[in-house]
DNA sequence: GTCTATATTCGGATAGAC
DNA sequence: GTCTATCCGAATATAGAC
């Protein structure tokens, strides 16, 4: 039973951040949640903006692993394949998916927090090393499309009566397509 | 000088909730800016969720006459093609940019807006245009991918040293290749 | 570490005059 | 159509006891 309560609050502010909205839910809401009263969060954390600026960290992290396993291997096409499907395999773990939906859907909230710049800097990073040097500007933009197209494929649940499972095999496909161009 | 105050109310709040957020955006701000009291919005609106409602209805409009135009016309391989150019076009024009990235980055806060379930409803149907009645799931995904693609292309300012232009053009040339599949 | 207050600020919204 | 004035609720945050 009874964890580490901060990584609790992390647990709860990120499951109701992504399905209200960050400034739509209140400390109130997750204190309720937690069973405690609000007070009791600001021993865990000095402001609402302070859980926030945890849970960016999170992703950060797990952005940065990647790009270090990128920088460590030889730059070939047979690389940037796997960091592609990385990449994919990472957005079907529960948590990093979590955080990736919450930000995108909290944009405007995030807007000019300072962890933000850093996040984006890494991305960056990321989708650079998914382009050989000499890449041309169109065959960059594909290559970065690609990342993308895997974070498209978790919206296109609606899409008709398909399983997730053909789903993710579909965008992996197409995602790879987007790499070899 | 001195339009239709109800039309210059949708536009600085299309710019400050894009800019800040819906939730992180006050009334008082917009009657601020319009120069005007807080009150004097509730005589052009019932309620702030009204102004947002009046927005998602422009864009919903836009998707209807691009859905409309692609009934009127055979089903063809170059149907699709200029279907999604027409897309594209539309996504330069400012206004619709804009309520597009509205709507992209204040998720949560439309959440379970009426309105919403209506657009999501008609971007599907124009994504089914998108594809023949043949097509694999793979290729359905990927043609509708074409579409996100080119969303996606206007989040990629930031990629290196490309001008807008050459992001657009090389967006255009990718989105294609994916209807193609 | 968690509680019971409580301070403070600010939001959306309404009433009624002009 | 726009104003002044005001209501009401809720949110973040703090003080201080246990």
């Amino acid at each position: 039973m009874r964890e580490d309560t901060r990584a609790r609050i992390q647990q709860i502010a990120l499951r109701l951040f992504t399905e209200q909205g960050y400034e739509a839910t209140s400390l109130r809401e997750i204190a309720e949640e937690l069973g405690v009263t609000k007070a009791a969060l600001y021993y865990h954390f000095k402001t609402k903006d302070d859980i926030v600026a945890s849970l960016v960290d999170l992703r950060v992290a797990e952005l940065e692993e990647l790009v270090e396993w990128a920088r460590s291997r030889p730059k070939t096409a047979e690389m940037r394949r796997e960091l592609l499907e990385r990449y994919a395999d990472r957005l079907k773990e529960s948590r990093y998916l979590e955080i990736t939906r919450f930000m995108e859907r909290n944009q405007t909230a995030m807007r000019d927090h300072p962890k933000l710049s850093k996040m984006r800097e890494t991305m960056l990073t990321l989708s650079r090393e998914m382009s050989p040097q000499d890449a041309t500007p169109a065959e960059r933009i594909s290559h970065s499309l690609a990342l993308f197209a895997l974070h498209a494929g978790k919206w296109l649940t609606v899409q008709g009566d398909l399983t997730e499972e053909e789903i993710d095999k579909a965008t992996r496909e197409v995602a790879l397509r987007l790499l070899e161009f």
